[in-house]
DNA sequence: ATAGAGATTCCAGCAGCAGGAAGGTCAAGT
DNA sequence: ACTTGACCTTCCTGCTGCTGGAATCTCTAT
């Protein structure tokens, strides 16, 4: 299988499956041509790895988990522990981005949004009103 | 000022100040010595952009807010605009992210995490199991 | 033979800095 | 006067995860 064919049947563009190769994530072997060539098995390490990208996985943490994807003995705590940590990541990013949306809201509340100049938004960024995180 | 001194006062490392000054957002005039030497005018603005970023405000984003910030005939509304884009880009930041914690969140749970092979979200990620957005 | 599609490599660039090297400058202590 | 150490300067590299483009093969069909 050609880089193509399997971008349309991983959903990864060529690009980023190159990449993939380049940092070691996989390891496809080359024709007489010198064109990759793919095996099944890569194909569905490379769907399984834009499924983990879409979740949020880091490259490295897609690297330790492709890592148990491919030993057969792993014990299910070590996913776990990954997904789990990661879980936690994305909560307290949440957590930032809805206090940064609250000031803002807030801010963008109190501002009346006409031609006047004078604007609650701009005073809290220069420290003049509340602008806490 | 040094910048030593204005990175106390403004919160921002020297390397940021600099940064800043290379790509254009503050323009601190130079001691004989070849020092940079800032004005309170320049220690208020970094505060302003320091105050910015921690809102989540990209540079771009910045860079008009710095505009308007120094406008002083500028209309409310269009700072209104910028700071409500900006809100609502990250409320849409907030759902993607809550999609992914929500999927994970299922997998993880579904996970009995113990020194078992079989594992939900290795099974979901391989495309076996249900892991959708 | 030639055109067009698809493959290859390599290089640059995005954001927003951080780290480090090599060197100049200043104030204090001896 | 001299040295030490803290500060300042510039320049270059690297981080994440790709994406775009250039220059150059290779394959397939006409």
């Amino acid at each position: 299988m050609n880089i193509g064919d399997v971008s349309e049947a991983s959903g990864l563009p060529p690009k980023t499956i190159r990449y993939y190769e380049d940092i070691g994530l996989i390891r496809p072997s080359r024709s007489a041509n010198g064109y990759r060539d793919f095996a099944d098995a890569d194909v569905h390490k490379l769907a399984f790895l834009g499924r983990a990208r879409s979740l949020g996985f880091s490259i490295d943490d897609c690297r330790t988990l492709l890592s148990l994807y491919e030993d057969r003995s792993r014990a299910s705590a070590d996913v776990k522990a990954v997904a789990t940590e990661h879980m936690n990541r994305i909560g307290r990013k949440i957590e930032e981005l809805a206090a940064m949306r609250d000031t803002l809201g807030d801010l963008v509340k109190r501002c009346k949004g006409n031609d006047r100049p004078d604007c609650p938004i701009i005073d809290g960024l220069s420290g003049k009103g509340k602008c806490e995180r």
